[in-house]
DNA sequence: GTGAAAGCGCTAACAC
DNA sequence: GTGTTAGCGCTTTCAC
């Protein structure tokens, strides 16, 4: 077992001192041809490698971002991850991935913890505590300390940094505009509790498309679920005691769920109903039908979180400048919803 | 924006040696309480924290683990890291994921990169093409240098090294018994090409169930598809040309593409083919039917592997000792196969 | 052309 | 009780 070779190693073993190797193996002019052809033979020999973490102590950088996200078993986050990576590794920087759980305590404590020097920079998407609670302390914390943030999705107002959202109102909007076109009447929402960032912004849409087009809003077709547990009987009892033709959710779960429920019930989709969902992913694709819905685009929202992150940190830009990039929604038919007349 | 504060500067205020304020921190009986107080109060208002990247380099340990796996998207590996990262964090570990993107050379920069002192230690599952050139250099190279190294899923049986699998040839000859047991004769196979090691496990575990109930083996049955994106013409292809009345597939996808074909061809499911997949993703559950399949307990593979390289890393076992570790599979039946008799 | 020394932030053995 | 020193692995300035 050959443990990891050192500078001090190569030194001792060529007899020369450490900064004649450092410079050495560095190729540089200042080391005669000799010397240096001689170090970088031993030094591949023993497939010398800098140390890394000496390296982020001398440089005060670390080449590692967080992010950190309420979830990973979730399509729309484990494609923002995808994205993040892609960029990150050109950029010669890790991901270290964390998970918050859903728990404002969580989220906390692995903030902290990663801000003390082991990495150079955040990517976040807040819990649904943290966004019930308000409470941002820990985040304008990190950006007092000079560490870049980057928000997505989940994001607070309060907290002035670069942040990447898709424009949630307006691909809710498309989705219950489409639903309209296609003739459908009374359109069920179902949707999350209101604290949930994107849930409130898809439901102002969802109004805002009917308001438009002149369709009184009946509150008695709002579902806001709470526990995704449970949407199944929630939704059920929705369907026992209204009446409507079509069906926008805020997630695929949501979408699908309500879907079964309706076939249960003998009505034919999308003849009978049509149905809209958000995010696309396997879940939508794969439904029987497949699910019309609004396509988030994860990855190219990772790509600009990490873009804008990188660009902080490699840059040292000493203006402070925030912005929020907002990534446009798609509309993907498909055979869940009646074409448009 | 005040920067993070360091020994160095509580010192110098305090107008006391770096190490008498290193010592007063940890409440160590060294040092006179007047003293220890008034540096706690001082560490306490300027929220002093120590730089991990001090103390990695001082401790030769960093206190963050790698997870190498070969795509995120993906219902399996995402409950996998939601084990690590569970046992990982109540043992005081960060989880530094990569995606090594089903791509060999990815796998290897990767794991060379992380090598250099960033992490303390592996858990990968392999790509596909590491697979198929059996080129295992990589990791042969850091277990050399003293690294742990876990492997699980996808492994190789050439290294020596911890490892969590799921038995992939009981949970198939699981699902293909039940199908007999329900009645079903014909049974195709929808499997990926054998240098895929689950894959050509699954199928062993197929063909046991078959010959150990006295059916003679269908080569023309078995269809081992190398390009998951054309799964759907080559699936299509076999219902043109073969006749059966069960698919057992390894994957969730080939199953519910597979079901979806013949549900095109006006087959009903269960009664005229019964469906049997593997990974218990939302896939499985809201699919129409629900699909029977094999779940593999990804979140207890991933509290294995992390608890199996935490004990190394924590234990300084000198002894060289590696197990391997089979996860149980459960069969879970849904609305895609008959009732057993 | 080569090497000594300082420093990144922290710890710990050892002096005083 | 407190401070000095050395060292983790590396880079870089400045002597020689």
């Amino acid at each position: 077992m050959k443990k990891k070779i050192t500078l001090k190693h190569i030194a001792k073993e060529l007899d020369v001192s450490i900064s004649t190797v450092s410079k050495a193996i560095k190729d540089s002019e200042e080391i005669s041809l000799e010397t240096r052809q001689k170090v970088q033979a031993f030094a591949k020999l023993y497939n010398y490698k800098p140390n890394n973490i000496a390296l982020s102590l001398k440089n005060r950088k670390t080449k590692n971002i967080a992010v950190i996200i309420p979830e990973i078993v979730h399509h729309f986050f484990t494609t923002v991850i995808s994205g993040i990576e892609k960029v990150a590794n050109k950029g010669g920087y890790n991901v270290i991935v964390c998970l918050s759980d859903e728990s404002f305590d969580k989220e906390v404590i692995n903030m902290e913890m990663l801000a003390n020097g082991s990495i150079d920079g955040f990517i976040i998407s807040l819990t649904k505590e943290t966004q019930q609670r308000r409470d941002f302390y820990h985040l304008q914390e990190v950006i007092n300390q000079g560490m870049p943030l980057v928000m997505f999705d989940r994001v607070a107002d309060e907290i002035v940094c670069d942040k990447v959202v898709i424009d949630d109102v307006d691909g809710a909007y498309k989705a219950v505009k489409y639903l309209l076109d296609t003739g459908c009447k009374r359109i069920a929402l179902i949707s999350t509790v209101d604290y949930v960032s994107v849930g409130k912004l898809r439901t102002e849409g969802y109004m805002l498309a009917l308001k438009e087009s002149g369709v009184d809003i009946d509150d008695s077709l709002i579902l806001k679920i709470e526990d995704i547990e449970k949407c199944d009987e929630v939704i059920q009892q929705l369907f026992e005691e209204k009446d409507f033709d079509a069906v926008f959710a805020v997630n695929e779960i949501f979408a699908v769920t309500a879907m079964k429920i309706a076939q249960r019930k003998g009505l034919k989709v999308p003849h009978d109903m049509s149905f809209v969902g958000f995010t696309d992913g396997l879940l939508s694709r794969y439904a029987t039908p497949s699910l019309t819905t609004v396509v988030q685009h994860g990855l190219e929202i990772g790509e600009r979180a990490a873009k804008m992150l990188i660009k902080k940190l490699d840059e040292e830009v000493e203006e402070e400048t925030y912005s929020t990039e907002i990534v446009q929604t798609t509309l993907i038919t498909r055979e869940s919803t009646k074409n448009k007349r």
